[in-house]
DNA sequence: TGCATACAATTTGTATACAATCTTTGGAAT
DNA sequence: ATTCCAAAGATTGTATACAAATTGTATGCA
């Protein structure tokens, strides 16, 4: 049986919630975790406390834990707070990036171009979280991070459908989202702040269009009962 | 003897944190610390992870926890970064805040003048921080409120010695302080989100210019010696 | 049927014992 | 003296057992 460190365990679960293979609102059970990372209650109720600080799950005395939830008015404060905090992380990006952090963001988009194009959903949504992370450790402001973190998780939860794509016309989104990572990589490693930001925004505007159908989505048409078969029809 | 439950725990923690009881960087002992709460170390370890996750205290592997430090270089970003997030919080407390929380607040702002103007700086620096926490709840954005939670960490360690007054000017500054909190609860009751960010800024600038001097202290006077015995001097 | 209560089953919370790791101390060799 | 190493001590990490709380279920009664 596969044995588990601790911080693989983290690590897997913060992977698993993103994800959305574990759902939000999902309880979980101590004893299943535990025997399913093969380690016992004790650390595993220090790795659930831990990410209840990190915003992942959400603890309750004496009724355990669950993967946080996304309710709609806490998204209505996502899509107002997004733009702002991730524009501002670009900037302090542009100003604070080690040539490290750079060599790691080329690699998180080498990375995100090849599972944006498979068909692997998950994965691309990961690999997404990764690039955007690391132009969060870029700007170096503890604080502002705190913020990025808790936007990340919902936004990668619900950017699954993203690159999932149905019609082709959604294809060209994510390939456009490709380009606008290299863009951005570009204008950081140039240190030219004012264009981060305004490529920031550009890349917002094309996720938030289309995570606002996810959370709103297109309305089944009224009349497909009526139109097949009328009879049946109220 | 004393029993603690953990809730309780938790919050005795964060309020020795905040009052530099315990000391940024200090080593906080398992074994010490389960003894004071009268608990067994297993709760007080899930107590240390939740802190960590809140930013109060970093935890490293084999290594116990350590009350977290407050490095000059985070210093900085803490200036750069608190104007904006405590300006947005305050626009966002306009919107949404309820009477429950208004009255809340006018609570927290007569304790606040209580503990100003008596000589306990640390009481006065805690009720500072409920105050500030009311309005963050108001704002009702879990995204930046994670930024506010570790701002406030912080600003409230700091400003400690804002309200130990030395000199009697000082002391009008926390009256100044007062009456500016009085103002904000005003603009915020009336939902005037520009006045509020504009009474919030200049609550700032007062704040900011006592804890540049705490951590820039002015330098001592280089002629003291010579001045006073010139003959002891180098 | 509807509802309240008691009891069983499940799940979470805590204490304790022990294992693993880090730190300190006391030589021994150079 | 200085450096290195090993063993003792101290501290952190994990497993297990048990206590406390919650949830589910069955039964009795109106």
């Amino acid at each position: 049986m596969k044995h588990f460190t601790k911080t693989d365990c983290l690590d897997d679960l913060r992977r698993r919630i993103l994800s959305t293979d574990l759902k939000p609102g999902l309880d979980l059970d101590e004893a299943g975790l535990s025997g399913y990372y093969n380690m016992s209650r004790t650390p595993l109720r220090e790795v659930l406390q831990r990410l209840q600080g990190e915003g992942y799950v959400v603890v309750s005395e004496n009724r355990g834990a669950k993967v946080a939830s996304m309710d709609i008015d806490v998204l209505r404060t996502f899509f107002q707070t997004a733009p702002m905090v991730y524009a501002n992380i670009s900037r302090l990006a542009c100003e604070h990036r080690t040539s490290a952090q750079l060599d790691a963001l080329k690699q998180a988009q080498i990375g995100f171009a090849k599972a944006a194009k498979s068909s692997d959903a998950a994965e691309a949504a990961l690999a997404n979280h990764t690039f955007h992370a690391i132009i969060g450790d870029m700007a170096s402001n503890t604080y502002l991070l705190a913020s990025l973190a808790r936007l990340q998780i919902d936004h990668t939860r619900m950017s699954q459908t993203f690159y999932r794509p149905a019609a082709p016309a959604e294809t060209m989104l994510v390939f456009k989202a490709i380009e606008q990572h290299d863009a951005m990589i570009a204008a950081i490693e140039a240190g030219e702040g004012a264009l981060a930001i305004d490529l920031t925004l550009q890349h917002w505007d094309l996720s938030r269009d289309r995570m606002a159908r996810y959370v709103r989505p297109d309305p089944l048409p009224v009349d497909v009962i009526s139109l097949k078969d009328h009879r049946n029809a109220i």
